[in-house]
DNA sequence: ACATATACTTGATTGTCTCAAGCATTACTC
DNA sequence: GAGTAATGCTTGAGACAATCAAGTATATGT
């Protein structure tokens, strides 16, 4: 399963078809991460690491406890794709900074994930504003619902 | 964490829409489900019981090992959610059923995942319509990728 | 009947995630 | 400035998800 999935009963096509990209797009993701053997929680760190940040702000971008950010990053750093340097401005935090290797299978890693390229290499230009534009104009209504708004932006 | 996340670093404004929405629809039935004291993977399951279904069958809708099934059944029975029964056409196998508790419970998580309908609603019918054909457009484009056909189509 | 395949289970292991407690450091307050 | 919070992170324990290897029971095929 390691991906959900939305609901199997879609009253509307539109919310057929939302389910359908959704599951496809998280199915693509896991399977690049699994490609190059990170967990999909790893790879949602590591992304995210483009430049230095602390566990804190890793915690609260991904909604989740920070203990659970200190445990993936342990397993990161056994890997030697990222490290963790005391921040000397508040000794209490640790900055976390991708290494070099880190940099090179997160690239590699985003290379291969190539459905969100692909989705829109079958769009014209024009469609691909179009669906940006309806994406968000669904998303904003949304708003105010539990949880629905990006707790990382 | 969670809900896996795309790429933070979208080349595309487009490819930021997307990710935006699925972050947010993943991040909206992780909610439904936990308020419905679900993990992601049970209301998955929960959610494909809609008729009798066996083992290996969900095993291979989800993409995932069956013992994994087995497990996650488990959960689902030990709160009659779910039943068990031997397949009378085939011994080895069970039928999974959904109990009237699993039903209404799963009723309840359905109302609760109001994210694809408060998208829709916020869109004029033929937008919907646009918003369908272009995901559906998007997703074609990208059959051949890995794991990007839908395993439980 | 015998071998093979299928459906599921069990046990072991890894990773995710949460909670409760704890340590170190920083910020606040008197 | 000393004492008390609050903050950032870690540790330990426990639940669940997921996979693999091995095992049991039933079906299928020769």
């Amino acid at each position: 399963m390691a991906v959900p999935s939305g609901p199997v009963t879609a009253s509307t096509d539109a919310e057929r078809a939302m389910f359908d990209f959704v599951d496809a797009y998280d199915r693509a993701y896991e399977t690049a991460a699994t490609t190059h053997e990170l967990s999909v929680a790893q790879a949602c760190v590591l992304g995210r690491l483009t430049d230095p940040r602390g566990m804190r702000e890793l915690a609260d971008e991904l909604g989740c406890d920070a203990s659970n950010i200190t445990q993936i990053i342990a397993r990161l750093e056994s890997r030697d794709l990222v490290q963790r340097h005391t921040n000397p401005n508040d000794r209490r935090s640790r900055q976390i900074v991708r290494t070099p290797t880190g940099d090179a299978l997160y690239a590699d890693f985003e290379a291969s994930f190539a459905f969100a390229r692909a989705a829109i290499a079958n769009l014209s230009t024009t469609e691909q504003d179009q669906l940006a534009a309806l994406l968000r104009k669904a998303l904003g209504a949304a708003d105010g619902w539990p949880a629905m708004g990006r707790r990382d932006a």
